[in-house]
DNA sequence: AGGGCGGTGACGGATTCTGTCAGCAGGCTT
DNA sequence: AAGCCTGCTGACAGAATCCGTCACCGCCCT
């Protein structure tokens, strides 16, 4: 049996279930080893399955491993709607597809009346000339904030040097033109700003950045002066 | 990205779509060969998927043998967020108000280790000058949009003089500087575009107009010669 | 304290996958 | 009727993925 058919009867037998399943008695089941087993479950998990295990426990099954049914009232498809559009035309590629799927998967569990709504809302992003930036490293900075790890790049400055740099990423700001990364630099030993359309190269370390993107982005904001958004 | 992974986003796909979508587009979007379609529509069917497909017609996924999504994956939060991050800056009141509460609503259904994503996920729209444009009246062009209402307006044009018209209104732009509200005017017969800050006052009528929005917005674009964004 | 269980890393051989090429059939357009 | 698009299947070989094994960590329950 493929991997892909397994992971589909996966799927059916964990939504059949509704008490707690061992990973053995899973992957007897499927024909497959734990370690086999501990794998899909991490796939299901990465694509948003919602599945909590614990140890001497086994797998506790969420009911709503799936996405529950969404009630939200016409302004606020209207909003996400407006908002997904915006992604999509401004996002990196990875990004704006990520949105495209989250709409998509929001339209499958919106009662049918609000369904075309958030389609054809009636507000438009106008298609202009999108923020200049690398697509790639756009995906790596999101990657490496998500997760906390340092940075490495090469940056070309104002001037037209090249550097070559470690950073520590903690946000990314989406400016009307450009798209900028707050980051601690090694190098420098200070807060500094790149501006995505001159990051050349990007890789993303094995190495976490040791303080939280919390305590640097408030840090941060202290020292440059900038109102922490009320929200 | 692996094969497992092409399947539940080509389930997705099929879900979203309503239509009939051909081969070679699924095959585009999921970025590899048709043969390779074909065979993941094969693997589908054989885990039971009622998926028809006709020579000159495409797929159409039967309503009946639909799994609900999962739930969103990292990146899909993210684009919520910074999606409804940027409506919280850029739209009116209420529909800021509105992004704020679909981002509550989505952070009930999200599993407890991705909801700090939402919140805090290193991607910012930096507050800027919102664009101008009367909360009110943007409220009211939105409500007239939605249930396709005639509106009532006082317009102050360029030169400054003020008129009062009554519109069809069917789409809104949110360009970087202005909110443009494009419509068919009684008064001249014809499609017109008003930016909302110059909108001194704006009524709804009781009256809907007669023709789709959709019909209106397809036409206008084609006089303008604006593309349809393809989405 | 110990066993059961979830979770992660590394590794190398086995398996699967995928694009290409080729061909057939059926519907739609011209 | 011809031509095109599209669904569908077979074969092949290189590329990519997968999987079991082993090893280890930490938590929970008894």
């Amino acid at each position: 049996m493929s991997r892909a058919d397994r992971l589909l009867r996966l799927m059916q037998v964990l939504r059949a279930h509704r008490t707690a399943i061992s990973g053995e008695t899973l992957a007897r089941e499927l024909g497959v080893s734990r370690r086999t087993l501990y794998r899909d479950i991490a796939l299901l998990r990465d694509r948003g399955a919602r599945l909590e295990g614990a140890a001497g426990l086994g797998y506790v099954l969420k009911p709503d491993f799936t996405l529950p049914p969404l009630n939200f009232t016409e302004e606020e498809v209207e909003a996400l709607a407006l908002g997904g559009r915006w992604v999509m035309t401004q996002g990196d590629r990875r990004l704006a597809e990520a949105a495209r799927e989250a709409r998509a998967k929001i339209r499958a569990v919106l009662p049918p009346a609000r369904r075309d709504l958030l389609e054809s809302s009636g507000l438009s992003i106008p298609g202009g000339p999108t923020a200049p930036g690398n697509d790639e490293v756009m995906d790596l900075v999101r990657q490496a904030l998500r997760k906390r790890h340092k940075l490495r790049i090469t940056y070309r400055d104002s001037s037209g040097t090249s550097t070559e740099r470690i950073i520590w990423p903690f946000l990314m700001g989406y400016f009307k033109e450009t798209r900028v990364v707050a980051a601690w630099c090694e190098a420098r030993q200070d807060y500094r700003h790149f501006r995505a359309d001159r990051i050349i190269e990007a890789g993303v370390l094995e190495q976490t950045y040791p303080r939280p993107r919390e305590k640097l982005e408030r840090e941060w904001r202290l020292r440059e002066g900038i109102p922490t958004p009320e929200d």
